[in-house]
DNA sequence: TTGACAATAGAACGACCGTTCGTATCTTTT
DNA sequence: AAAAGATACGAACGGTCGTTCTATTGTCAA
């Protein structure tokens, strides 16, 4: 990796971690450059334009979470098992250090839901990428006998990042205590409803 | 109402709809003052600090939602029938032309809940007092017979209140038509896991 | 109608914004 | 080691921001 790529990295991390508490366009190069000891038009110059940096800064919150959620959720075995470990990756997630202030795409998405451009068409299509993934392990959790064959599964998607987007309002707004406990009790409810007859015990 | 009061509220109006697009920090007192046919340091003068003006528009949407949404539910009967109605002013309240970009409390929730001052303060306490007054309304509805005496009330209304996040980011972002329909499947299970036994039928 | 005061305008401020450009300094390759 | 190219710097740009003054206009009661 050359020395130009080490540099974007680190500004990509640095700006992701401010982008966390302060979103998009709460983001200053002038600030970003100060932290990381560059100058302004040095930093500038490795992504062309303030746009430019926005949009690694949501590739880059795209893929970590494919890496630190999706793909350890794999890992386990197909069904509900997936599903709890999905959402207990989604938790951890939403509480990674390097997000200080939250999920990044959570902020990105009410900061850029109303505006038009780039960055706000990554994100429709990424969290549209994100809920059908949910819904095709919903899907497979059925096709596995675990989840009632008139399930859903959209609707299961929505209802999963419903959860999780109250949790994140709830830890982050209101500072309640009892975010997590709250999050897992909708979470089981929604399995409880899902499952088939057979292993409803 | 003097003159004085009758340009504040139309600039309170006017910020409020600009808010729900922009945010609360993407509010510009020169670009309000454009539009309004105001100078500046006219507009200015009427709240002496942009945080002022910020807190403003805050106010103003908690009266409106109260006005618009909480009033009239108190109308319908106590119990489930209230809380039908409740649920349904709350997406009309989303989808209010005044807000053209969607709920303004939304948004600033998402905006300011990892910063600290006033304006956080004020959602924080808006916010937990909202789930209050869910979580009261699962509870008469408990004594009306309608709910299963040993519901968790604040969960119902922690999950209440994800139901209609995940509305909002799937009307706003994903601009999915469904949006209204996964919401009211949502909080039909919602209503269904918590109905007395001698009632689900 | 006049006098007191509220309401608005206008100009200017320092600070910060994203962006451009010419120049220097490092890396990497030959 | 030298040439070529990638990286970074520093100064400056036009703009917009919130804010502060002073001056002018409008309102409303006596």
């Amino acid at each position: 990796m050359s020395k130009g790529d080490e540099t974007r990295e680190r500004i990509v991390e640095r700006a992701f971690r401010l982008a966390s508490r302060d979103g998009l366009s709460g983001l200053s190069i002038g600030k970003l450059a100060t932290e990381l000891g560059l100058s302004k038009s040095g930093l500038f110059a490795h992504f062309g334009s303030k746009e430019g940096l926005e949009l690694e800064v949501l590739k880059a919150a795209a893929e970590r979470f494919t890496e630190q959620v999706m793909k350890p959720a794999f890992t386990a075995p197909r069904g509900v098992a997936r599903l709890r470990k999905l959402f207990k990756g989604w938790l951890a997630w939403a509480n990674d250090p390097a997000q200080p202030g939250g999920c990044v795409i959570f902020a990105a998405s009410a900061e850029l839901d109303d505006t038009e451009g780039p960055q706000r068409d990554f994100l429709a299509t990424t969290q549209a990428g994100l809920l059908a993934a949910l819904a095709k392990s919903a899907r497979i959790t059925i096709e596995a006998g675990e989840f009632r064959r008139d399930l859903d599964c959209d609707q299961f998607a929505f209802e999963m990042l419903g959860v999780v987007y109250a949790y994140h309002h709830a830890r982050r707004l209101l500072r309640d205590p009892k975010a997590e406990l709250r999050a897992k009790n909708a979470f089981e409810r929604l399995l409880a409803t899902s499952v088939a007859p057979e292993n409803a015990n």
